[in-house]
DNA sequence: GCCCCGCTGTTACATTATATCAACCCCTCG
DNA sequence: CGAGGGGTTGATATAATGTAACAGCGGGGC
């Protein structure tokens, strides 16, 4: 479950996720707005990552206002309060799979089918953080995003 | 020098940078044709990432051609063989550092003035690569880009 | 000579993202 | 109660980034 890569009860993600981030929202005060639920639900259904346009397009098939900010602006509060990510790469966005902790997201794209596992890796700790130290730079956030081939597509290739 | 925060004979990186392309190209077959040339001397000549429209709009000065696939094309040459890098974050690319080694390349990036500083981090060999391994995710390519503040705008913030 | 291949020049278009402004809701403070 | 503020929404327009496609050119090999 933890690398997506393996089958797994779907529906479990799905309402595990909302509920995370529901009660989340709720410690901290934060309103877990209509269109900031649904759209997690939607990333909430797929272990890959999704445009925001994709997701404007799916707003848009429920009838919900579906003009380009809305997406964003609910894709950036998401992001903000650790519910998702962006995925640099792919310009694109996936749920977060470890809501629970604090975390440095690295993410294993897998360039056959597009799924998007999120592993931690915790290296501003480790030798990159070395290397920022010793130049006297601070770091604030690191994107790790490794591409290549899952298990399926290594072997249907 | 490595790090680019440091100050340095900035002509010479350029010099250098241009060189090597030059030699590389030379002992691969590879043609080092005037625009490629052009885009790489413009991007060794800041440490900074350069967006592909910024590049387009120095050639469009220079009264070279300068339609968007000019500058792409160029930056697609130059990062397939090593020259430049894209940097996902920015959306921009930057003239590589170490264009004599094979590496992995991790990046400093500076939310103050912008710059940006190329270091080495094999981490597909540290714990991202045993996650992967575990998950029987063959890595191809690793993207490390760290976001924070450098020596210079900590200091003055 | 002729063909092939890689590079160029150009048009048009696709995709991704933001600025801006008016309206609204709810809460608080006076 | 009413005024004001903060955050959210709805909508238009536009900016920024990236690509498809095609015609032409030029050198190198057969």
């Amino acid at each position: 479950m933890t690398l997506g890569f393996e089958t797994h009860d779907h529906r479990g993600c799905i309402r595990e996720g909302v509920a995370q981030a529901e009660e989340t929202c709720l410690s901290e005060g934060l309103q877990f707005t209509p269109h900031r639920r649904r759209v997690l639900e939607i990333l909430l259904a797929e272990h890959r990552a999704l445009g925001a346009y994709e997701i404007l397009d799916q707003l848009r098939e429920e009838g919900l206002a579906a003009q380009p900010p809305v997406a964003y602006r609910a894709l950036d509060f998401l992001v903000k309060h650790g519910f998702a990510h962006r995925i640099e790469r792919l310009n694109a966005f996936i749920a977060c799979t470890h809501m629970d902790e604090a975390h440095t997201p690295a993410f294993l794209i897998c360039r056959g089918c597009k799924s998007v596992a999120e592993a931690t890796a915790e290296l501003s700790r480790g030798r990159l953080g070395q290397v920022a130290g010793e130049a006297g730079f601070e770091i604030e956030r690191v994107v790790v995003e490794a591409e290549g081939l899952c298990p399926a597509c290594q072997a249907s290739a």
